[in-house]
DNA sequence: TGTTTACTAAATCAGCTTTGTTCATTGAAT
DNA sequence: ATTCAATGAACAAAGCTGATTTAGTAAACA
């Protein structure tokens, strides 16, 4: 399923109109990034929560040369599932 | 950041009432979330994609005993950021 | 709405490191 | 009423790493 796909379920369940439907789920996605990247956590009860996590810099390999390469630290965004996600999937 | 913060916000970014805008994110949760339960991959271009994987059983311990114990295996539901996403968080 | 264009995602190789997982409880928040 | 974060230890599993091809998505424009 794509954001197509996604849009137009919602779009279909909710009764709006798919451009706003769209228009509110990039902003969604925008809003949540921001926050990411703005050193926030973003948590939605049931669904998870976002937030940036720190990396230390490790060693790592090259997978086609096999020759040792520093990786570097960095900060990447991570997402937790909540209970009610994790219980759903679960079955 | 919950998500009557979030709601607020992206009202006020769209335009949109809360009460359409928390409706329209509900549904986009619930639409993921029973995609992610059929075994079906989500994918948001530039966010990321949410996706069941299969955990299989292993050994774990109690850490406050100390006496190890079986962990069954398991169906979990697993984001990974997309370049865009992560891009930003970086910096 | 339909088409083009440019960019992102998936898959692949293997080995090592980081991260997640386990229980229980308190406090905060939905 | 219910869920979430935090805490502490230690082990095992999952993921990350480069480079490339293929497939597919999204944005722009007419």
């Amino acid at each position: 399923m794509n954001k197509a796909d996604l849009v137009n379920m919602v779009s279909a369940a909710t009764g709006e109109t798919k451009t706003v439907v769209s228009s509110i789920v990039d902003k969604t996605i925008d809003t949540i990034v921001d926050s990411v990247v703005e050193g926030k956590k973003v948590s939605l009860l049931g669904f998870g929560s976002f937030e940036p996590r720190d990396r230390s810099a490790r060693q790592g390999l090259n997978p086609k040369t096999g020759e040792k390469i520093a990786i570097p630290a960095k900060r990447v965004p991570t997402f937790s599932a909540g209970k009610l996600f994790k219980d759903r999937v679960q079955g």
